[in-house]
DNA sequence: TCTATATTTCCAGATTACGTGAATTATAGA
DNA sequence: TCTATAATTCACGTAATCTGGAAATATAGA
C-alpha cells in the first residue's frame, strides 16, 4: 500500500457517517447488506449514504453487486488488511512489548471463538 | 472506543503529511522524535509540521515531551491499539476464516521477529 | 542580558468537503 | 406499457480544512 492510498482510505474512514456504515459492512460478512437497509438501519437520506457509498468504494474499502431493485454492499476485508498492515509496519523499532497488545486485538477478532474484550 | 473519536482519530490520519508524521513516530517507539527532526526527514515547514502535530495530539495519537529546547513526539500505542480494535470489533459476522488475515498481520508486527510480508 | 536555536501561534486566502433538494436511471410486477 | 420501488447523479450554498508568512514564546549558552 502507498502512502496517497492509505490517507484516501483514512480520509474516507475519517467521518462518522462513513465510518458507521463501514463498521457496519465489516460486521455483516461476505453476504452484505443492500443500500436500502443500511439507510434504514443508520436513518441517513439515500442521496447522502450513496455519495458516501461512492466515497468508500472509490478508496476500495467496500464493493457492491446489484441483486434485483437492490445493490448489496460488502466491506473489502483483504484491502482493510492491507491498510491496517500499513500502520503497523516496522512498528515500533524493535520493543516487542509494544506491539503484542496489537496482536492480541486482532487475535481475538477472530470471530466466535470468544467474547471480546 | 466510541464513533466520534474513532471517526477524529481516522480524520487525523486520512492526510499524507499527517500519516507520514505517526508512521514515523510509530516506528521510531518509545524514544520518539523531535520536532525539529521530524520536519527535516519529512522536509515540511515547521509552522505546517507544528500544526500536524496539534492535531494529532487533539485526537490522542501521539504526545510531547519538552527537552531542552527540543519537544520530543512520541506514537500513543494504546490510542491506536483501541482505534483498531474499534475497525475490527465484531468483525465478519462470524467466519473466522475472514479476519485470520487481520490477525496475521498483528502477529506479523511483533517486532523483531521475523521479516514483514 | 544578548543572541541563536527550537517550536508554536496567529492569520488570511485558496481549496476542498458536506448535505440535501430535485431530477434521473434501473428493475420488477401488473 | 404503466406504476412503484431502489438507488444514483447533479447542482449549489455552507462550512471546514490546508498552507505558509510573519510574529511570538521558550530555552540554552556566552
Amino acid at each position: 500500500m502507498e502512502l496517497k492510498n492509505a490517507a484516501a482510505a483514512l480520509s474516507a474512514l475519517g467521518h462518522t457517517g462513513r465510518l458507521s456504515i463501514f463498521r457496519l459492512l465489516v460486521q455483516a460478512g461476505r453476504e452484505g447488506v443492500a443500500a436500502g437497509e443500511i439507510a434504514r438501519r443508520l436513518d441517513v437520506p439515500p442521496n447522502t449514504l450513496s455519495s458516501n457509498l461512492n466515497i468508500l468504494t472509490n478508496v476500495g474499502l467496500i464493493d457492491s453487486r446489484r441483486e434485483g431493485r437492490s445493490i448489496i454492499y460488502t466491506a473489502r476485508y483483504e484491502n482493510m488488511t492491507a491498510l491496517l498492515e500499513y500502520l503497523m509496519e516496522d512498528c515500533c523499532n524493535g520493543a516487542p512489548e509494544i506491539c503484542a497488545p496489537l496482536a492480541d486485538v486482532a487475535l481475538r477478532s477472530r470471530c466466535g471463538e470468544e467474547g471480546r474484550a
